[in-house]
RNA sequence: GGCCCUAUCGUCUAACGGUCAGGACAUCGCCUUUUCAAGGCGGUAAUCAGAGUUCGAUUCUCUGUAGGGUCACCA
């Protein structure tokens, strides 16, 4: 057996941003060529100028850093097959025209769009699938660049063929047509672009949706022109839309990758997330870093039905993969969430303060989250509070004072640098346990010192204040 | 309408033809607790329907149903 050198690709349009399943193939393909030490080539299949959105290659680009998908060939670093931009290959596609032109294979269409959308009107209204082949030109004339040029498909058959993930697929004579090659204005159509490069950069695996199943046997039947062999197809299930209906695209509110990292989702978790929508490692792990999905990563293993986005169990893995981080990564990524420094000075000097965040968020953007509800504000600056919200069930306020005073006194004796949490629960316990309920002195100790009827525990709270501070708000509301 | 693909808890999914149909997210309950969060423990919940093959079918076959894709000078 010989191995063979794996060489995937990823071959966006330049039609605006990437959403998640764009991502994902782009991922598969890439966590294939890794896996196998090969090449992962990006390509731009930039040969529709009416749709082209400026800014997208650029966006593309963002896009896939940010998730850390590297190309070892593509727009930006170049590369032995060069360019990678279907627009500056024209002369190519037109060399691979005319080697099927000579072969008799390709011929101008002679009707106008609008001739040829009569026909397809009948088609519809006689409920037939729409076949150009059925009014092909008897003879051919000499192709003068004017007109587009259609491959004349050699014999009308059913096609079987084997795809890595799907096993037998097959398709019907119907999916045969002349469709074209070389639009009018001189560029190529994906249908034929994407084979030509796909051969020129020797490319042995290609991954797309599902939605190019029925387009196969046109892609078989070209292979078959030329005489060259087809790659290996992996077929990718679809990603659905939120409702688990449609598949999801840009029409139907299919978000910008970007958006992810905007909000403050990790780009391992991404990749993770992705990684498991459509495809599983066998076993029951669902956590991985990237460098593992390589290890595991394996075509044979993708699924065969539609996924739907579940965004709570990205949120999971978000918060799985934010475990895994050090203080100083934390901080790093906390830190662009809060516009003010009182409160990046005190996560400064305070790891408990980060840790109480880090927990209690599953991506970065709810830092910003809570502090917009004011979530965080008491630990810099002084709590509003009213007094009726020191009482802990139906205990008087004359009790609960009576309570906090014992507390000022035992927290007084605790000298400054022993101010940690473990002694302050200590002496706060030992006070409560001694009430009828622990509440009777916990609550209103909390609520003192943040403001808040829900809130970290008080023992936390105080020790982050220090000493003073925590005596100062206490003595405030006796 | 033709052709093609798909079908397991709400969601993502696992299960050489023999499992009590397993896991995860979500949800619910309990524990821990002064509240919230986190954590620990546990529960509810699924093989689309009908035939066939077989001693035995989630698994194989057929039909139906449902969903999806495709039938462009878009990719």
């Amino acid at each position: 057996m010989q191995e063979i050198k794996v060489v995937t690709r990823f071959a966006p349009s330049p039609t605006g941003f990437m959403h998640v399943g764009g991502i994902r193939t782009a991922l598969y393909a890439w966590l294939w060529a890794k896996k196998n030490n090969g090449t992962f080539i990006l390509r731009i299949e930039d040969t529709d100028k009416k749709r082209e959105v400026a800014g997208s290659i650029k966006h593309i680009i963002e896009s896939l850093n940010w998730l850390g998908i590297n190309w070892d060939e593509g727009p930006n670093i170049g590369g032995s097959h060069a360019s990678y931009l279907q627009s500056e290959r024209l002369d190519l596609y037109k060399k691979y025209a005319q080697i099927l032109i000579d072969k008799g294979l390709a011929y101008p269409d002679p009707y106008t769009e609008e001739e040829v959308g009569i026909f397809r009107d009948q088609a519809e209204l006689a409920k037939k699938p729409f076949l150009y082949r059925e009014h092909r030109p008897e003879t051919f004339n000499v192709w003068d660049d004017m007109k587009p040029l259609r491959f004349k498909t050699p014999e009308i058959k059913s096609y079987k063929w084997n795809d890595l993930v799907y096993g037998d697929l097959s398709a019907g004579p119907e999916a045969l047509d002349d469709f074209i090659l070389i639009k009018s204005d001189g560029y190529p159509t994906y249908n034929f672009a994407h084979i030509v490069d796909d051969i020129e950069m020797g490319v042995t695996h290609v991954m797309r949706g599902q939605e190019f199943i029925s387009s196969t046997p046109k892609f078989l039947s070209i292979y078959e022109a030329l005489g060259i062999k087809p790659p290996f197809y992996a077929t990718l299930p679809p990603i659905m839309g939120a409702d688990g209906k449609k598949k999801l695209g840009k029409r139907d509110g299919a978000k910008d990758v970007l958006e992810y990292r905007n909000e403050g989702y990790l780009p391992e978790a991404m990749i993770n997330f992705l990684a498991l929508l459509g495809w599983n490692p066998g076993d029951e792990r669902e956590i991985f870093t990237v460098d593992e999905l390589i290890k595991v990563f394996n075509i044979s293993r993708i699924g065969h039905s539609g996924a739907q986005m579940n965004l709570e169990k990205l949120d999971w893995i978000n918060k799985e993969h934010i475990k895994k981080l050090s203080n100083e990564e934390l901080k790093e990524n906390i830190f662009k969430y809060i516009p003010n420094n009182e409160l990046k000075d005190l996560i400064n000097i305070k790891n408990q303060l980060l840790e109480i965040i880090s927990k209690r968020i599953s991506k970065w953007g709810d830092v910003k989250e809570m502090i917009e509800k004011g979530e965080l504000d008491f630990f810099y600056k002084e709590p509003k509070f009213s007094k009726e919200k020191l009482i802990y069930k139906n205990v008087s306020l004359e009790i609960i004072s009576n309570n906090l005073k014992q507390a000022i006194n035992a927290l007084e004796s605790l000298k400054e640098k022993d101010f940690i949490v473990e002694n302050i629960k200590n002496v706060l316990m030992q006070i409560a346990n001694n009430l009828d309920s622990r509440g009777e002195l916990l609550h209103p100790v909390r609520y003192a010192l943040s403001g808040l009827d829900k809130s970290p525990d008080p023992f936390i709270i105080a020790e982050i204040l220090g000493k003073n501070e925590t005596l100062s708000r206490l003595q405030k509301v006796i």
